[in-house]
DNA sequence: GTCGACTCGGGTAATTCGGGTC
DNA sequence: AATGTCCGAATTACCCGAGTCG
């Protein structure tokens, strides 16, 4: 996959002329970038950026060495969810890849993405496996193309603004399901913020040496597993007496319930990403000022 | 350390052919100084300037993160380890995708690069983990940086031939350390195999269904922890006796210590990626006749 | 000094530029 | 007003035998 385009090849890859491309550079509808001798060659990320708010469509990405996309159609969430659980369990990755492509391309939101198509899937396939209609290796090699998927989206997102303040987060010990902060990772990206996944299985008190020396704007623990719940707490209380104060504290994850929540202090319990997102970008406009 | 680079490194970098570059020093665009025989040197200040330079060229990716190389390949690999262990602690995401990045293109095999850069370098983290020098946290991301450019290169690969045979593997349950399947996965389809990991932390019987219903050429099992030793090899030798007659059954990873190997049966056993990149092309070449 | 990898220079083919016009 | 087509000049990419680097 190439960075860098050439007028030429978007044109091609959305159907106008050459001319049209390049006017379009000249009025700086496209961010466009230019050599050493005057040839124009523009971002992936600017094409992206481009189709995603104009009115033109991808018809034919491999012109770009992009993935295939369905190109015309306008994917809708209900039906984009359906056909994603069938493309996980059935591990067809390339699928998996255009269903979330289309849905970026035609300006869902990521979260919206991520809760509503990736993790309802799961929880289709979840209660698939439960009626013993679903394996449990569809279900991990899944989570496999989704990781690849997420990554993927990851990259092509619009490069970050150096105001971007830091985030970091992850998944305590023993809890090895890393869609969650993968996902939270994303999306506060996404918001503008220079997020940085830490990883799961990480033990507090890494946590707690992690913010300290970097000190980030916002912290966020995915819990989507809890070995030892007294454990948890009290080592989750403790990171939050020492660094409560200085760092929105932003705490998620399905094993979080009712009650263990009570017994928890944050600056934030989001149930999805898009509380997350919502609260990051809060957060972000209330200290810009 | 040099800070001077060659028309070859800045090209790769920026993406433009090396005689661009070398038409642009000659014209004066780029500051260039010459070696005793005529050989073009640019300096890292040259090389910035010329990118700074408001109306031409921005930087389009993270050319100038790339700390200057010998400019020969033969010490590069042990070169990139170095800088690889020190961009991997420091968490500097693109610089470990650019060192990754420019070996591949520079056409070290991929095995080469899990092993003797990847691998090398994790251990050389570890032994500072040991000393008390690195935090976990910091070997946690870069495990998440390191997937991240796992599947970057996967993504770079050509696509796989329609004749190319199916392989699958992964870990085994409690095994929760992705990076080994991950990276057979990719040598693999290196090697031409249609290879899926179905990830880690899988229960036997799930390998087993998934052995059954796809009926792969080859199976791979990574093995980095452990959890019960008798359960494991009980586990194992069922899952051989099953279908060890009909697919390869190979074998990996750093917690097969001699003695659980001598109670193993397998196809192969690899020490490394490229023992397993060996076997692959060895047993692709005999099945084609 | 040997040697493999890299670079030089130059020529050629393929793209792209900008502007004018439909 | 916006897009598509055409064109000579300029720019960039690819190629290869001889020379240089480490």
């Amino acid at each position: 996959m190439r960075d860098l385009v050439t007028p030429k090849q978007l044109a091609r890859a959305i159907d106008v002329s050459e001319s049209s491309v390049k006017r379009w550079c000249d009025q700086g509808v496209i961010d466009t970038q230019y050599t050493a001798g005057g040839h124009r060659r523009i971002s992936i990320a600017g094409v992206l950026e481009f189709i995603r708010r104009g009115k033109y469509e991808l018809v034919h990405p491999e012109a770009l060495d992009l993935p295939p996309t369905s190109g015309q159609t306008v994917r809708v969430v209900q039906r984009a969810r359906e056909q994603l659980t069938a493309a996980l369990i059935a591990g067809n990755e390339r699928l998996c890849r255009q269903i979330a492509i289309d849905l970026y391309l035609a300006e869902h939101s990521l979260s919206v993405i991520c809760d509503d198509v990736f993790a309802a899937a799961f929880q289709q396939i979840g209660e698939r496996w439960a009626c013993g209609e679903a394996e449990v290796y569809q279900e991990r090699r899944g989570c496999e193309i989704t990781l690849r998927v997420l990554h993927e989206l990851r990259s092509i997102l619009p490069q970050l603004p150096d105001s971007a303040p830091l985030a970091i987060g992850g998944a305590a010990s023993g809890d090895q399901y890393s869609l969650g902060t993968t996902m939270a990772e994303l999306v506060l990206r996404d918001a503008k913020w220079n997020a940085v996944s830490l990883g799961d299985n990480l033990p507090f008190e890494t946590i707690s040496a992690a913010i300290r020396t970097h000190r980030p704007k916002l912290f966020w623990l995915s819990c989507s597993y809890i070995v030892e719940q007294k454990e948890f707490l009290a080592s989750y209380s403790e990171l939050y007496e020492e660094y409560g104060m200085d760092v929105a504290f932003v705490v998620g994850g399905f094993a979080l319930t009712d009650e263990i929540r009570r017994q928890m202090k944050y600056s934030a319990f989001c149930d999805n990403m898009q509380h997350l997102e919502g609260f990051a970008q809060t957060l972000l406009s209330a200290s810009e000022k």
